[in-house]
DNA sequence: ACCTCTGCCTACCAAACGGTAGAGAATCGA
DNA sequence: TCGATTCTCTACCGTTTGGTAGGCAGAGGT
């Protein structure tokens, strides 16, 4: 029950934000009324913190050992690529859970933060700047700055890819029915996607060879 | 005054978002009260059109002479690219607000965009296709999907700069008073939105020779 | 002097909000 | 079988919300 109250919030604060959800409304879609709600979470400020403490519970969990298991910095950078990407896609509403949180309590997150990635952020720089000296990676980046920049891009472009869908070319061709347009912008989307990944290898590490990268 | 209520109100929604702010506190802000609101602007929905609607217009403005003053493919991305970050940087409030309405309400802005950035984008696409054939720009770049990135990144990296500044590992040292913290805080951010751009750049063009930038 | 139109106000309204009180089922160990 | 606990419900409360009604002051044309 807490966990059916805990998605369906999930999904409705990251559909229509925080203030914009009335308790009423996830009650609705638990089936249940609203009373039953706040006999699990105290309050409506209680399921907000339990909403996003869920969310990032996941991360201090998978994040250490996604760093043990890899071992070269090229795997670590693709692992850990790849599990943002496939966890964030897996449901975007995580994504714009956590965009949202961002903008309505900067503060709250900045403590957040600060306490939970700040230190595998750390270590990450360091292997990066490890790269930097053997001349793998570019000279002039900044670690920190880079890694933040990249977490936040996936993140944040994940969260808002629906919007762009409309502005590829290709996409006001004929459409037959509701389910091939579903299906074309769920394409755009990974094309998006692809596209970000694609940025963020090719602003980390130098080309091996001049030119000439694969499609 | 509408300029007035216009401003308050892209203050206050940005910050607090759309839901989060009532009428009374753009009224108390303004200095006026709250009915004198809605007899310039006959509803909160009015008033949110307006808000968008003015940030947008900035940019019908400024990007068509943007493009044709530049020549060449390097000027117009970094003309491009400072007007972005100096329009956006100028208020943040701008970026928080563009990235809550491509929160709250996806379709608008989905048809906004394509009558009003789509064409552009298709022009931008064009000019990397060219630099593409040229060889000076990644072969294996996704042009629409690499502009849209680009922008939406520096756009929402703006937005929530912020939160990030106390992630530095630098930050945590002594800040004499409030007046430094917040200086350094504006210096964290730059360097944030520096290698924001750094990024863009050299996920763009191929390097020159091969090794070797500057800094 | 008069009327009109613009702009701002106080007073008010119905609806919706988060949250509380308290009663009624269901489940459980003893 | 009996309390005790856990859970869900209906009914209600005070507050806040977006929006309306109607009055009042000033500016400007005739």
């Amino acid at each position: 029950m807490q966990q059916q109250i805990l998605a369906a919030a999930t999904r409705l604060f990251a559909a229509r934000g925080f203030e914009g959800t009335p308790l009423s409304a996830i009650a609705a879609e638990v089936g249940v009324a609203k009373p039953s709600l706040l006999y699990h979470y105290p309050s409506k400020d209680a399921l907000r913190e339990a909403v996003l403490g869920n969310l990032l519970a996941h991360w201090s969990e998978v994040l250490p050992e996604l760093l043990m298991a890899a071992t070269t910095g090229g795997q670590r950078f693709h692992a850990l690529v790849e599990a943002i990407v496939a966890f964030f896609t897996e449901d975007p509403n995580r994504a714009r859970l956590l965009l949202r949180e961002m903008l309505d309590r900067p503060d709250a997150l900045r403590k957040l933060f600060a306490e939970h990635v700040s230190p595998w952020l750390g270590v990450l720089a360091e292997y990066i700047r490890l790269g930097q000296r053997e001349g793998r990676i570019w000279a002039g980046l900044d670690p920190e700055a880079y890694l933040l920049n990249i977490i936040h891009q996936i993140v944040s472009g994940i969260a808002v890819s629906e919007v762009f869908t409309e502005l590829y070319p290709a996409s006001s061709g004929a459409d037959d029915d509701a389910n091939d347009a579903a299906n074309s912008r769920r394409e755009l989307q990974t094309r998006h996607i692809e596209e970000m990944v694609r940025m963020a290898h090719s602003s980390l590490f130098l080309p091996r060879s001049l030119p000439d990268r694969k499609n």
